[in-house]
DNA sequence: TAGAAATAACTGAGCGCTGAGTCAATTTTT
DNA sequence: AAAAATTGACTCAGCGCTCAGTTATTTCTA
């Protein structure tokens, strides 16, 4: 079990499924910091003994949940990589950035909880840097074949800063909460973006 | 002593420098949950007494030491705001997110490490937005005044683009390290500046 | 297919240890 | 000599983790 590959049960994997569940919600309410395995088991309704059963240690709770938010994030994303036109790719690659399943309390918390430790942690850090880096990859590309096809300012530059500015707007809908909803940042982004291509204003 | 605005003798406010750079160092490298009294203490060179005689609590320690981060960031930003005309302000205030006092390991890993604590602890979310908003005011203020004597986009828009760019690379920063230094920062900042500037590109 | 045997999943009391915070005693400053 | 600053041994609540025992699930056998 664990972080080997060996299949699991269904059992094990809704048991799994559903203490980190339990661990999102309490790093996002408490922060890292004040993260106990009694807490987290209390969340979750179960024992203490069956997290460490699954993960091993309150490490390996923490890793295992990064790991599942990379690979959620990372299916949000992809799925906005089908799109033929490279103008719609990156406008469905921002999208989903500012989609009501990132844009939570919860998950913007967590990010930040885990950026957070990264400096501390090279686990925490090598994920998040991996995470971040294929997401900015698929970013670049889409802009690359963009520019090629329409023109515009240079692909790399324009592509980092889209991310950018979407760092900076989960930031501010972390720390200012309800007063940077949503449908704000992702307008904000593509006002951004029309600024960043006045060629294709009218189709953003 | 502690927060209150009794005057401190030099000797206590000596030692409580002191022990505020031991706790930057400590949180920078551990991160805050792995930071501890014992820790600070050792690394302050001073008995774990002290802390708590200075500041009460760790809560006390680190919500001063976050203080005294708002302040130094708030020193260095106001000094770019005395230039006269309002385009030397925006790239001074943007050259000043990208000093060397700034993007250091320690300092970026500092401000992380409480962005990721700020959702679970209300006064670390208080200070982080304070600080946040009268920089971000502050810039708005300058594109505000760019505009209204060059023209150019929409200055609410162009400060706050200028700004989540700097949020970004400063996340960049955090997470790949060398491989994303100050100066390729700067650079990418500027050039993003450009972008959103055109008629101004060739003083940029 | 029923039921037994074996394995997997889970419980919760408990252990050792480390953390934050205390305080009487000591040193330094005024 | 009085006040302020500092020490460090101490407390004890709460932490991560263990493990003997229990329950659920799967596999085997007649």
């Amino acid at each position: 079990m664990m972080d080997t590959d060996t299949p699991l049960s269904p059992t094990s994997r809704r048991m799994q499924a559903r203490i980190i569940e339990a661990v999102i919600d309490t790093v996002a309410e408490h922060g890292i910091s004040a993260t106990t395995l009694a807490l987290v088991a209390q969340t979750a309704g179960v024992s203490q003994g069956v997290l460490v059963f699954h993960f091993r240690s309150k490490e390996g709770l923490l890793t295992a949940t990064l790991r599942r938010q990379n690979a959620e994030y990372r299916d949000l994303w992809l799925q906005a990589q089908t799109k033929a036109d490279p103008l719609d790719r990156v406008l469905a690659l921002l999208r989903a950035d500012y989609s009501p399943e990132i844009c939570t309390r919860r998950t913007l918390a967590l990010w930040f909880a885990f950026w957070g430790e990264a400096a501390a942690r090279p686990v925490y850090r090598d994920l998040c840097e991996a995470a971040e880096r294929d997401r900015a990859q698929a970013m670049e590309q889409a802009a690359h074949d963009l520019v090629a096809i329409y023109g515009g300012p240079d692909a790399g530059l324009l592509a980092r800063a889209v991310d950018s500015m979407t760092d900076g707007l989960w930031l501010q809908m972390h720390l200012h909460g309800a007063r940077m909803p949503r449908k704000r940042a992702l307008e904000q982004a593509l006002a951004h973006l029309r600024l960043l291509m006045p060629h294709l204003a009218d189709r953003i």
